[in-house]
DNA sequence: CTGAAAGCGCTAACAA
DNA sequence: TTGTTAGCGCTTTCAG
C-alpha cells in the first residue's frame, strides 16, 4: 500500500528525464531505441501505471468514453457494453455507464455527465440514439458520439446499423417459404424509429407474395413481453387467427408465445413465431426463437473503436458502418397445420 | 463549445477568492451565508461544473465506483449495474464496468484498473467476490470493496447478500407442500459458494420432510442453460422421474423446462420447477418460473452506499448486510399429478 | 533526439 | 471567515 510510482520514479530509475518516460509512454516518434527500452523495462520494475486523471487534465483527453441507454433497453445493454468493453480496455480507455431518461431533460442529464468527465465520447443506443436534444447537446459541447442504430440522419453523424427492413423482410420471407399465408405482425414501440423499419419490411415481402395484410392481423405493441402477450392474445383470439407472427422484436414474441400458450396453442405446431434482435432470451424459450441476429456486440465494438480513434486525432474513414444481420431459424418457426409447401418464391 | 467554466471563472464572477468557492462546492463550513449564496449563484449562471480529473488528481477521492464482473454472470450485470448506478448518480459518483477474467490473473487485472483509475472502490459481483486474489489485491492497495453474496469470510469485510440457504430450504418446502416427493435439484457450478447453500436448503428441507435424496436425484450444472437442459434431460428421462425440479438458478430451470418439452412433458402438468434468483428471464418463460427473488439491485445499490460512505471517511455501522429474499411462486409449480394435498407441515 | 519550464483545475495545508 | 501558496502527475509548449 506504499505511494503508487509517478513518471518520476521511472525517470530516476531509466536515468532520463521525466518527459522522454513521457514520450516513450505515449509512443511519440524521437527516441532512441536504446533509452526506449531502458524506459520500459523501468516502468515495468516499478509496475508503473500511468494516472488516468493526471493525464485527463493535461492532455484534454480522459480516456474515458460513455455508454448511454435508456432503461427500457436492458437486452442491449449487457450485449453492447461487453463489446464496447472489450475495445476499450484494448486501447487503454474505460467505459462510464450512464442511464438516461428519455423522458426528463435529456440534455441537461448529458451536459452534466460530460462536463463532469469530460469524456472522450459517447456511444449512444436506441432510442437515445434518435433523441435529438442529445444529438444536439452533443454536438454544442463538440464530444464525439457514434450511434447504435439510429433510424436517421445516418449521413449526420457516424453511427452503426444494420439494416432493419431488410432483415425483417427476410424473416418475412422464411415464414411466407413455409408456407404462411395469414402472417401477423406486432409492431414495436412508436417512439423507436427501428419500428417502421421492421414493419416497412414485413410489409414489402407480404406485398411481393401477393398476400393481404388486412387491419386485423397487425397489433401494437411496446417492445415489451407484456405488450406482445396482449397483441399475441388480441391476434390469436380471432376466428381466423393467423398461422404465424412476427413480431418486431424478441421479447414480444415471447410475450405472443405466452399468450399462445394461454389459449391452448403450441409452437411451431399450431403457431410459426419469429422475433428480432437474437437476444439472449431468444434461446432461453421453448421452443427457441426463430430471430434476427442482431449483432449489438459488435456494432459497439466497433463504436469504441471509432471514439478511440477520433480520439486520437484520427479521422473515420467509414462514419457510417452497415454491419451484416443474419437470420436465425430455431425452432419456433415450422409450416403451417396442413399446408402444402409453397413453391420457391424470387430472391431478394 | 466554448471553453468550460472554471473555479476561477466562478470566483471572478462571484468576487471572491477561488478557494472559496471551492468550499462552497464541497460543502464545508466557515462560509458566510451570503457569500455561499453569491458563489451559487455565480456558478449556476455560468452553469459550471466541476472538473472531476482535477478533484481527483488533488483530493485524492476520484469519485469513480468499479465494478466488476466476469462475464458468465449476465444476468446480475444488469440489474445490479442499475441499481448501483442509481445511487451512485445521486452521490455524484460515476460507474465504471469492468469485466474480469477469472480464469486469468485477476490481481493483474484489478491492479490494472485500480491504479491507472484510482477508484475509490470497488463493487464485487459473484464469482469474482469470493476470488481470493481479488480480495488479497484490493486490500493491499487499500482499496474499498463490498462484496456481493459471497459465500465465504463474510465478516472479513463489508458485503450484501441473502441467506441462499433459507431461500432454498424455503423453495424446497414450497413444492413439499405441493405434494412432492421425489424432487430432483441441479446444482449450480462448483465454483460457486452459492450452490452450496442452495442445495444445503434444499437437503435441509426434504430431510426435515422425511424424504430421501437418492444420487439419481442429483445432477450437476454450471449455471447455464445448456447445463440445465443437460442435467434436465438425464433427470427426466429416467425410469422413475422426478415429480419436480429445483434448479439452483433460473437460466438453468429454463434449460430443464426445455428439456421436459423434448421428452414430451409439460410443465407444471406433468413436471413442477423451480429456479433461482428471479431473473428477469423467469417472467419471460411460458410458464413463469416459481424462483426465490433476489433484489440484485438493491443489494448493489446498498454497495454502492458503503463505499460512497467510505470513501467519504465515514466508518460503516453495518458492513455486512443482509437483505430478505421473496419467494415468487408463478405457474410452474403445482400439484403432482395424481398426489393427495400433503398435510401442513411445520414452518421452519 | 532530449530536457526544462509552465500549467491543466482543483484541494490541502497554512496564513491572515 | 477568507485568501495565499503549493502541488497532485502528467502533457504541452519551447529550448537545447
Amino acid at each position: 500500500m506504499s505511494r503508487q510510482p509517478t513518471i518520476k520514479d521511472v525517470a530516476t530509475k531509466a536515468e532520463v528525464s521525466f518527459k522522454t518516460v513521457s514520450r516513450v509512454l505515449n509512443r511519440e516518434p524521437h527516441v532512441r531505441k536504446e533509452v526506449r527500452d531502458r524506459v520500459l523495462a523501468a516502468a515495468a520494475a516499478l509496475d508503473y501505471r500511468p494516472n488516468n486523471a493526471a493525464r485527463g487534465l493535461t492532455g484534454g483527453r480522459s480516456r474515458l468514453i460513455g455508454f448511454l441507454y435508456d432503461n427500457p433497453n436492458y437486452s442491449y445493454v449487457t450485449q453492447g457494453e461487453a463489446g464496447a468493453l472489450l475495445r476499450c480496455r484494448e486501447a487503454g480507455y474505460h467505459l462510464v455507464v450512464e442511464p438516461i431518461d428519455s423522458q426528463a431533460d435529456v440534455a441537461r442529464q448529458i451536459e452534466q455527465i460530460i462536463s463532469s468527465l469530460r469524456l472522450d465520447g459517447v456511444i449512444l443506443t436506441p432510442p437515445i440514439s434518435d433523441a435529438p436534444a442529445a444529438l444536439a447537446t452533443l454536438d454544442r459541447l463538440g464530444v464525439a458520439h457514434v450511434r447504435i442504430a439510429p433510424s436517421a440522419a445516418r449521413e449526420a453523424a457516424p453511427c452503426v446499423f444494420i439494416d432493419d427492413e431488410a432483415a425483417a423482410y427476410a424473416l418475412t420471407r422464411h415464414l411466407i417459404e413455409l408456407g404462411h399465408k395469414a402472417i401477423g405482425f406486432v409492431q414495436g414501440h412508436p417512439d423507436h424509429g427501428a419500428s417502421r423499419q421492421r414493419q416497412a419490411g414485413f410489409e414489402r415481402a407480404m406485398a411481393q407474395a401477393g398476400l393481404a395484410i388486412p387491419a386485423q392481423l397487425i397489433a401494437q405493441g411496446y417492445f415489451t413481453f407484456e405488450s406482445g402477450m396482449a397483441a399475441g392474445e388480441a391476434l390469436l383470439s380471432q376466428r381466423e387467427r393467423p398461422t404465424a407472427v412476427f413480431a418486431a422484436n424478441d421479447k414480444m414474441a415471447l410475450g405472443v408465445l405466452a399468450a399462445a400458450r394461454r389459449l391452448g396453442l403450441s409452437a411451431p405446431a399450431d403457431l410459426a413465431l419469429a422475433g428480432f434482435d437474437d437476444n439472449r432470451v431468444s434461446r432461453l424459450s421453448s421452443p427457441q426463437l426463430t430471430t434476427a441476429h442482431q449483432p449489438v456486440d459488435v456494432m459497439c465494438a466497433a463504436a469504441a473503436d471509432m471514439l478511440v480513434a477520433l480520439a486520437g486525432g484520427e479521422t473515420l474513414d467509414q462514419p457510417t458502418l452497415q454491419l451484416p444481420f443474419e437470420i436465425e431459424v430455431r425452432a419456433s418457426s415450422a409450416a403451417p397445420p396442413r399446408a402444402p409447401l409453397s413453391s420457391p418464391a424470387s430472391a431478394v
